[in-house]
DNA sequence: TGAATATATGAATATTTGTTCATATATATT
DNA sequence: AATATATATGAACAAATATTCATATATTCA
């Protein structure tokens, strides 16, 4: 049943298809590349950072007009959108005392439908 | 420069554009939908998932040769698998001793491509 | 200049979550 | 039936992270 390189030790880890582990070793991509997009997804992994751009989906808004909508204290949503700057996913412009936020581009979108199309099943 | 109706006070939140915020709520998808969509994400923001995702876009693999693969002990690969499954991501077959798992569906393909283009930029 | 206000941020706390360890379960083999 | 092995899982621990509170910064207006 098992062909006779296939039962090796690595790490004290049991390998039965040595083949597959090295092609699949292959033809990952590389550690940091897969880092970085659990970094992004880990950004979409909260309920008010989720609300927040689903929000800006709809229009600019300021900072107090996002507490607002969301039923949340200024502080909270300053310290998500600072997390949705730095990963480029929204940008804002100043007005006065005024901070707009809006959508950096419109990757957030179509990520997002993607999620919706394997909820929605 | 702010209109009169546009400065009211919501829980202590105040509210610059009660236009705004009065639309936006309308428009936003229902709480439960966003929760679920957080919920999906927050699989995909860890590297450990996303690592067993991305060796299962190659092959079909079984727990022992994933955690090979990746240098991880067994028992994380299969807690891990475990979260995997419960959220559709990925389905197994059972063969004898060994079972095997593999992608679901290609929404999990679309997702990746998507952000991995937002990090590629 | 001083008061008011919109936003940002550091620190503390509480919660969530990933990994490890030990062990249970299920299947195959002798 | 007993043993070996592939996988699953509960509990404990450690690390990450979201929110709150207090306060700082920046801008406007009087």
């Amino acid at each position: 049943m098992k062909d006779d390189k296939s039962n090796n030790d690595v790490c004290e880890i049991t390998v039965i298809h040595q083949d597959v582990v090295d092609k699949v070793k292959k033809l990952m991509p590389e550690e940091e590349k897969l880092y970085d997009l659990a970094e992004l997804f880990k950004i979409f992994g909260d309920t008010t950072r989720i609300k927040i751009l689903c929000a800006l989906f709809e229009s600019e808004m300021c900072v107090c007009d996002i507490a607002a909508t969301l039923g949340m204290n200024q502080s909270a949503v300053s310290h998500q959108l600072r997390i949705l700057k730095q990963s480029k996913l929204v940008k804002h412009r100043k007005e006065g005392k005024v901070v707009y936020y809006s959508l950096a581009d419109d990757h957030v979108i179509k990520i997002f439908d993607q999620g919706f199309s394997h909820i929605e099943e």
